[in-house]
DNA sequence: CCGGGTGTGAAAAACGTTTCACACCCGGTC
DNA sequence: GACCGGGTGTGAAACGTTTTTCACACCCGG
C-alpha cells in the first residue's frame, strides 16, 4: 500500500515514531536490559511498522568494526576451493557476517589487487587459500594489522591461524586400507614432487608400508593429474602390482578405465584407491574406494577461527588446525581381510 | 619499519601532512581538475607516505552510495553455479565493487535471510540465481528498490534485467548436428519435464527434427540426471536409435559407458550429444560432443546489467539478455558430411 | 591604479549511528 | 525530612567523509 519509500527510515524518524529520544532507540536495539521492557517494546512497534534497518556504515564509522570478512582464494571454480567457500560462506552467514568472494585466478597481482581492496573496505578479517606459499605476499594485510587464516595451507610463521587437512595420514591410511585388503606390491601414482600434497601423500604411504612387512612400494610420477594421464600410465605399466594409491582421484578414474582395457579386473586383480572423494570417482564402471577430505570444514574453521581472533584480540592464541581425512570404501578395493 | 600503526591514517591527518585544508584533499582525490596540479602533487605525495586509504563507509554515509553488490546462488559447489559466481566476481573486480557471496544452499528461508542481510548492508544491487520462478520472493528487495538483475532465468515480470542462456536454441543445434553427421532416428534423453531447462531442450530438439524430412524422434525421460541413470537407459534400450541428444553430459557420458558395455560402438554405431561441456565430457573413453553455455558471461552480463542500472537509474531499459550456446565437438560424433 | 572576473582553496554542514555523561525520579535509609 | 543510590531516559559529541557555500588572492583590462 505505501509507495516505494524516497529513503530508508533513519532512526531519527524510528524515535519520533515511538515518542523517544534517538539513544533510547539505540539503546533497545544493542543494550535492550538498559531499557524498560514498556519503553522497549513502544520502540519495536515502530521499528516494525517504519521497517527500519540500521545503517552498518553508520554504525561501523561510530564503532570502528565492519562485519565484512573477505575470502580470497585462486578459482571458485575449482571444487575443492568451491567446497571451501561453501564452508565459510556457512559459518560467516552463522555469525552474521558477509563473505566477500575475492577470484584471484592464478594471478598474484590480481591477488594483491583483492588485498588493496579488502583494505580499502575495512574488512575485519581475511580467509587465503594463497596462490604461493610465500608469506611475503600477505605483507599488505600485516602491516595494516588485519587478521588473517590461511585455508589449506598451514601457516608457515605463526603469525596467524590456519587450518588445513593431514596429507600425511590421507596417504597413510589409503595404503594401509590395501595392505590391509590383502595387496602387498603397492604402487603409488603420483603428482608432480614439487606439489606439496603430492609428497605428503606419499610420505604417508611409505609409513604405512613400512609398518608392514612383506609389503613393497612403488611409485610413478604422471605429468599432470587428469584422467588422460591416468589411463595412460595404465597401458604403460609393463609388471603389475595388486594395490595402486593415486593421489588424486582424476588419476584414478583414468587408470581404472586404462586397466579395463587391457582385462585387467579391479578390485579382483588390482586394488585402486583414490584421493578427494570427487565427483569422478562415482562416475566409472567401477566406483572408487578414495580418501574424503572433510574441505567444508576447513572453511568453517577459518571463519571460525577469524571471529575468536577478532573477539579475543589479546587474548586470542593462534592455532593451526589440521583435519583427519577418512575413508570412503567402495568398488575399487576389497573389504579388509577380519583379524 | 613503522610500527603497526594503531589506527588508520584519516583524511585529516593528510591535509595536516599536506599542508592543505581537508576539503582539499579530498578535491584532489575525486575531483582531481578542480585543484592545482601542484597542490595535487603535494597531497598525494603525504597520501602515499601515510598510506591513506579512504574510508567506505563514511564515504557511502555522505553520499549514500555503497560498493557491495549481492550474488546470491543455491550453491557454489555446483560447477554450473561457480562459473556464473566467477565471471561476477571477475566483472565486479573490473569495476571496482566487492562482491558479497551468498550460499542459499536450497533453503528458501536462508535466501530471505540472505536477502534481508542485503538490505542491511545497504547493498547496491542484488545478482540472483533464483530458487524458484517465483517472482514473490524477491519482494524483500523489491520493496526496498535495490536493483536487481536475473541470471539463468529470465526475469518474467518485466521488472528488472535478467542473463540467461538460450536452451532451446542449445537442443536445435545439437540435434542439426546429429542430423548433419547423417543420423536420422533421433533418441532424445531428458531430465524431467518439469525442468525448464528440459523442456527447452527438448522443442529445440523438436524444431531441428521437424525442419528435416524423413527424421524421427523419440523420447525417453530420466528419473534422475546422472551418470548412473544414463548407464541404465543404455542398458535398457530395445531398438538403438543411430543418434542420442542427452540433455545433460552426466547422463551423456553414462549412456555412453552403458553402450559400450553393449558392445554398440561411438559413434559408428550411435552418435551422441551431451549438453553442458561439464569435465565429465572428457573423462570417458570416448569424449563427448557436447552443448557449451557461455556461463561466465551470464555472471558477467548480469553484473554489468546492474551496475548500468544503477549509474544510469531514470533512463536505463531494463533487458533480457539471452545468450547463445555453442556446439563443442569431440569423438562421440562423426564430422558432419559436406553439403 | 582600480575594479571585475576567475580560479583556488577553506569552513562548515550533513550523512546515521553509538556512547558518554548527565538529569531525573523514585524508593529506601539514616 | 534530607540524603543517597539505582534505574531510565536524554543531549550532545564524535566517527570520517563529501559537498556546498564562501572568501580571498590574483590577473588582466580599462
Amino acid at each position: 500500500m505505501d509507495a516505494v519509500p524516497a529513503r530508508p527510515a533513519r532512526i531519527q524518524d524510528v524515535a519520533a515514531a515511538a515518542g523517544v529520544s534517538v539513544s533510547t532507540v539505540s539503546n533497545v536495539l544493542n543494550r535492550p536490559e538498559r531499557v524498560t521492557a514498556r519503553t522497549a517494546e513502544r520502540v519495536r512497534i515502530a521499528v516494525a511498522a517504519l521497517d527500519y534497518v540500521p545503517h552498518p556504515g553508520a554504525a561501523g564509522l561510530r564503532t570502528g568494526h565492519s562485519f565484512a570478512i573477505g575470502l580470497v582464494l585462486p578459482d571458485v571454480t575449482n571444487s575443492f576451493y568451491a567446497r571451501i567457500a561453501r564452508g565459510a560462506a556457512d559459518a560467516a552467514y552463522d555469525h552474521g557476517y558477509s563473505l566477500v568472494l575475492c577470484h584471484s585466478g592464478d594471478a598474484p597481482e590480481r591477488e594483491q589487487g583483492y588485498f588493496s581492496m579488502l583494505v580499502e573496505q575495512r574488512a575485519v578479517g581475511v580467509v587465503v587459500v594463497p596462490l604461493s606459499a610465500d608469506p611475503g605476499r600477505l605483507a599488505r594485510l600485516r602491516e595494516r594489522g588485519i587478521p588473517l587464516v590461511l585455508a589449506d595451507r598451514a601457516m608457515t610463521d605463526r603469525e596467524g591461524c590456519s587450518a588445513s587437512v593431514d596429507d600425511i595420514a590421507g596417504g597413510r591410511i589409503a595404503v594401509r586400507h590395501l595392505l590391509d585388503s590383502g595387496a602387498r606390491d603397492i604402487l603409488v601414482v603420483n603428482g608432480e614432487r614439487g606439489i606439496r600434497q603430492c609428497s605428503d601423500r606419499y610420505q604417508g604411504a611409505r609409513q604405512a608400508v613400512r609398518s608392514h612387512r612383506g609389503a613393497r612400494l612403488g611409485q610413478v610420477v604422471a605429468e599432470r593429474m587428469t584422467v588422460a594421464y591416468g589411463t595412460e600410465i595404465a597401458r604403460g605399466l609393463t609388471d603389475l602390482p595388486d594395490g595402486v594409491f593415486c593421489t588424486n582421484d582424476f588419476l584414478a578414474a583414468g587408470l581404472c578405465r586404462g586397466l579395463a582395457e587391457r582385462g585387467v579386473r579391479v578390485p579382483e586383480d588390482v586394488q585402486v584407491v583414490g584421493y578427494g572423494d570427487l565427483d569422478v570417482a562415482t562416475f566409472g564402471a567401477t566406483t572408487l574406494t578414495t580418501v574424503r577430505q572433510p574441505v567444508e570444514d576447513l572453511g568453517r574453521a577459518a571463519v571460525e577461527m577469524l571471529l575468536d581472533e577478532i573477539d579475543a584480540r589479546a587474548d586470542h592464541l593462534h592455532e593451526t588446525r589440521v583435519f583427519a581425512p577418512g575413508l570412503v570404501l567402495r568398488d575399487s578395493t576389497r573389504p579388509p581381510a577380519d583379524h
